[in-house]
This record gives C-alpha cells, structure tokens and sequence, in this order.
DNA sequence: CAGTGGTCTAGACCACATA
DNA sequence: ATGTGGTCTAGACCACTGT
C-alpha cells in the first residue's frame, strides 16, 4: 500500500540504514555529509537534514557539529520495555482478569513508605493490596500506596471493578516514573495470597511513579516466576 | 550554560510539554493547530511543525492528517531498557570483573539449540559457558550459543580478556534482538558455578540477536536474584 | 468547501572544528 | 578559510478529514 514513491526524506533515511545494517559504513566511520546527499538525491538541504536526525534520534548515527556525522556502533541492545495496565494484558490474551481486594484503606506511613513518597513517617497514605487473577489463577498480588494529595478520592472506587493503574492515570498527570526489577522469593503472605511456595523465585517489579509536583505511588508487584515473563524486541 | 534565547522550535516544545505534564490538555483533547502556534510563537510553520513532529516521536502527541493534534494519554509506561555489556556494566559502578570460562568449543546443536539458530540439529554451533564475577563475586553466568556462519572466528578469541558482547559487536552486524526476562531457579550446574543455593531466585535473561541475514547468537544470562538488579526510568 | 497535517524548496545566518 | 552541522524562513503543493 505505500505509495510508489516514498517521500524524498524516506529515501534518504533507507538509503544510510541499508547502509549501515550492511557493514558499509562500520562503527564509528564518517558517514556521507550532508552536502553530499543533496548532490546524490538531489533533494534540499533541508530534507537530508531531516532524515539524519531522525537517524540521530533513534540512535543509529551520532552528528558532531563542525565535523561530521558518524556511524553508531549498537553497542547496548536497548529496547522500549512496556509495563502495561494487568486488566488490559490480560484481556489482550483472551483471558478473563478477576481481582481480589485484600486490603483498601488508610494507614499511617512506615518509615520506607514515607521515604518512598516524599511523607514523614506517621503521616496518612492510602494502601491497597490486590490479587490479580487471569482465568483463576493468581499472576501478581500488587501491594501499592497512595500519596493522598495527589488522588485524595483512590479509596471511594471498586477495585474488583477498575484497577488502581486506571484510576491514577484518569486522576494525575504522570511526569516521571522509575522501576526496578528483580528476582527474589516472595514474602510469606504474598506466597500464601498466590498460592505459591515460600522459596518460589518471583519476578518483582518496583515502581514509583511521579507528577511534577511529587510522587504520585508507589507499587510492588510480585509474580509467580513460572506464570510471568517481561519480553521485549529491539530493531533499528 | 544553554544560551538564554532557546531555539524557536525548542520553546514551541516546551511550552506543549509544560501544558500536558499540567494538565491543559487532558488525555485525547484537541491541542493547537500548527497555524494556531505560527501565529502565537510568531514563527514559521517549519518551526512549528518540527517541534510537534518531535513531540510526536517522543510519544506525547498524536497527529492525525486532515483532523488535528491529541495530547496522549501515557496509558503504558514504557521506558528504554539497557542491555549492555557486563564487562563495561561492571566497570562503570568502579569495580573489577573477571571472567572464567568454564567452556569453548564447538559442538553439534540440540534441537533446541537448532530451532533458536535456525540450523538443523546436528550441525556445527559454537558454544561458550562463561561466569562473570564482580569484585571475585559471582554474578552472572552466561551460557552462549554462536552461529558459525557469522561469526567463523569466534573462539579464536581469549574470553578471559574480551566478553563474547565486545567480540560479536565488532564483527557480526546486529540488525534486530528479542528478549525475555523471567525469574526462576538456575539449573544445578549454574547454582554450582555461581556458588549459590539450588533454589535460589534468579533473574533469567534469554536473548537472541540476528544480522539481516539471520540468527547471530541465543544467550542465557542467570544472575543470583540478591546480587542483579535492572533498573530503567521513564521521562517524558 | 475549509481546515488540518505531510512534505518540499532555495536560500540564509550561525556556531563550531580543523587545518 | 573551509567544511561541517543547527536552525530558520516564506512560500508552496499535496492528501486527508469533516461539514
């Protein structure tokens, strides 16, 4: 369905990827100028600017003002990892999502609660704790507080309904998150609440996310290592 | 240090972006038209153009030909995982690695091995079991599978010296890489030679890597769950 | 039809690096 | 001084959408 023609830009932009997914520029190597792709394509300056930034910007050529352009050795494999909303996940697999609430309420912040969310320990926050389920069986028990000034009215939902996830991205502006990820055992009472053994290695996912103000949440989420997989691809 | 009079398209993207992280334009609403800000901005619609055409890459904004331009919803937090090397990884937190291999040979391919390569079970592969140890500890162990017809003189290299990683950046063309990341046990001989419990938790990392032509290399990366870690961040 | 984004041009001025 | 990239302009034509 694309049009005979691509567009003078994407020309130029497939003729250097080619270029390079071949070997014909290495690593490192300078790259044809930007005056030399006008001559050969006989385009505007502006048109091969376009295509080489767009090559910069997805990290497939480093430009150096006043000296060149240059090929870019992918020396990370790095790909665009999504953490995505379980009730959508599991719906995307044709698979049915019940969630189990364990626990909905307002407590006063620990000492790492508060930590993790910019509060003074005693302050108030919001706690919930959530089974999810994908046809029945127990995938991620998600423990996760609330700072309440950024979503003072998270505890007036129904969780069986909607999940946190939904409710916070409907009610902040998320401007920043930070996770990590981890193998580890579960503690007892995840074990006991997915019915798993106590040294059953889990895939843990710790995630806080923030507005511009400050945090908005914090989440750990635990899933049985044999029921759940991150995957991710990578291409130029 | 950056000059006090920003680039005309940098302060059209900053005055979207400041908008959508305060929540002017809510999820889905319609944003100005480029015609909107040439006139606001005073400035070409070029100018315009390439910051929402920026904003758009960088996933903010959607733009749909002939209707206008949506702010997005950050529905999925998705961020740039790194993959990198261990050898510079371990370098760059200051501490020292060595690497013991354990093995380097070439041998005939399982049929799981094969199915990965795409070969036929039975034909020649290049196999290297290799620990890498952070400060004389364990961390990962790294079993590899090698496609001989990529990289012919791949175990002409002293893996003490040089990781497989830095080896097949420099001569194979990596054109495109799929991962999982799961936790699980490691194997009985991989709790042996990271000197840990056999029921340990681990996190797992299974990738393949391919040139245009087709598979490069399959690797297994098990890191003891209390000594790996991946982390990531999301920004807009 | 009018309004939107998609793209291109032919020139321009600037900052920077190298010789 | 020359060559590189960084950026901007004022206009243009097109494809698409909705009324």
């Amino acid at each position: 369905m694309p049009p005979a023609t691509a567009a003078p830009y994407q020309r130029v932009k497939q003729y250097l990827k080619q270029g390079l997914a071949r070997g014909r520029w290495a690593a490192g190597a300078l790259m044809p100028s930007e005056a030399e792709l006008v001559a050969r394509f006989e385009v505007s300056r502006m048109t091969v600017n376009r295509a080489l930034r767009e090559l910069q910007s997805e990290g497939l050529v480093e430009r150096v003002q006043g000296v060149g352009t240059f090929a870019r050795s992918l020396d990370a494999v790095s790909s665009t990892l999504t953490i995505s909303d379980v009730h959508e996940e599991i719906l995307s697999r044709g698979h049915s999502h019940e969630a189990r609430v364990h626990l909905a309420r307002e407590e006063e912040a620990s000492v790492s609660v508060a930590a993790q969310l910019s509060l003074t320990p005693g302050e108030r926050v919001f706690h919930t704790r959530i089974v999810h389920l994908e046809n029945g069986v127990a995938l991620q028990c998600e423990d996760r507080w609330v700072n309440p000034a950024e979503a003072p009215d998270y505890l007036q939902h129904d969780f069986t309904q909607v999940t946190p996830t939904q409710i916070l991205f409907a009610s902040t502006q998320l401007w920043r998150a930070v996770y990590h990820i981890e193998a580890s055992r579960p503690t007892r009472l995840e074990a006991r609440l997915l019915g798993i053994a106590a040294n059953a290695p889990c895939l843990v996912v710790v995630r806080r996310t923030f507005s511009r103000i400050g945090p908005i949440t914090a989440v750990r989420l635990v899933h049985p290592g044999d029921r759940y997989m991150l995957q991710g691809e990578f291409a130029p």
